[in-house]
DNA sequence: ACCTGAACACCGTTCAAGT
DNA sequence: ACCTGAACACCGTTCAAGT
């Protein structure tokens, strides 16, 4: 074959395919050679696109993260709804993807949806008279409850197998078996309530002046 | 060699080594061949101890999650105290692995040690007066925000080189690259007003009666 | 029972060779 | 510039062979 007249391949068609091979098998099953495959081409061509396979995973990170919307940090200051909509759409974000947020969690870094985010949640805070510091630490605390939330399931976490929870070693755990039955109801109303505490506790924390 | 008069290995060394491994270099590091060099033995030698390589990190999640102390749920049925002293010992304990956290936050499955923890904190919420759906998931959101919190630092996230963070892009990121040299502070701060609030929060949403 | 080396089907990445 | 096959140093796991 050697160089079409025609590129088989562009960054794009890349980052993509890595992104549906990671949520249909999971973050270990992308390996070059099999993206190659997927894509039809052989495994070294993916490095005439990029250097390396971490920064193909950067590129699909920041895909996803440019998907979040912020514009919950209104120019009315009203920092409830701002965090509250920027963790709801940040989750979503997130969890359409669960296999990959270990590598998502791990921060902006250099990539510029990770860090337009991060601008626009801490400006939000700051502009709605939070000081600071404490906008930092917010933002943090999003970050941790949304990416543990996405990381995999509460629920899930649980086998399916009442066999599993011997009253005698658990005694609270006999309904435990049915955890993973009602997986969404459990995880999104943790979710939920886990936010509303949040908000409502941060409120108590601090009254900001606008 | 074949078989000597003494086993060389056994199921502790390997998972005290894997661990070791993983808090080293990292959950990628941890290979079957470089874990069986470390103890000075062949590849396959290991397959006589544990059917999987998935059964040794097994082994490895539950020694750690063995040492979060769930003591804090009292019988004097004290929540607010139970779930704070349970969400740090938890933290401390993810936090010393932080390599290993993406793996620790799958939940139980079958490990002795997480249900326990999981029926300990749940049976304590229940007796403290928390109806049984609303424990479960101020179980979950305790798991959320340790689990995010130790997946990695939110601090560290952000690069430690002013030139990465261009005031036209985000006008807000002037001081972004310090937060690395703040990790510690920013990160504790930010578990520990985190965690205030969601406390906080939740006996707004709920008083329970005992 | 508990170790070994050989073998199988994989990895990420480099590189010279093709057009 | 953009693809290829060959090569290097790795993987997890199986298995027959040793004691």
């Amino acid at each position: 074959m050697a160089r079409p007249r025609k590129p088989l391949l562009s960054r794009e068609r890349i980052v993509t395919a890595a992104l549906a091979l990671i949520d249909e098998e999971g973050l270990q099953a992308l390996s070059t050679r099999r993206l190659a495959a997927e894509l039809g081409v052989s495994g070294p061509s993916l490095y005439n696109h990029f250097t390396t396979k971490d920064e193909i995973l950067d590129a699909a990170a920041d895909m996803v993260i440019a998907k979040v919307d912020v514009s919950g940090f209104g120019p009315d200051g009203d920092w409830r709804r701002g965090l509250t909509e920027w963790a709801r759409s940040y989750r979503a974000a997130l969890a359409a993807h669960p296999n990959f947020v270990p590598f998502l969690a791990q921060g902006p870094g250099r990539r510029p949806a990770g860090l337009k985010m991060a601008d626009a949640a801490f400006g939000g805070m700051v502009e709605a008279g939070w000081p600071p510091a404490q906008a930092t630490k917010v933002c943090a605390m999003v970050r941790y409850f949304v990416a543990g939330s996405a990381l995999g399931s509460f629920a899930r976490g649980f086998v399916d197998d009442a066999a599993a929870y011997d009253p005698a070693d658990y005694p609270h755990l006999g309904q435990a078996h049915l955890l993973a039955e009602h997986q969404q109801q459990v995880d999104e109303g943790a979710f939920e309530s886990g936010l509303r505490a949040l908000v409502d506790g941060l409120a108590l924390q601090h009254q900001p002046v606008s």
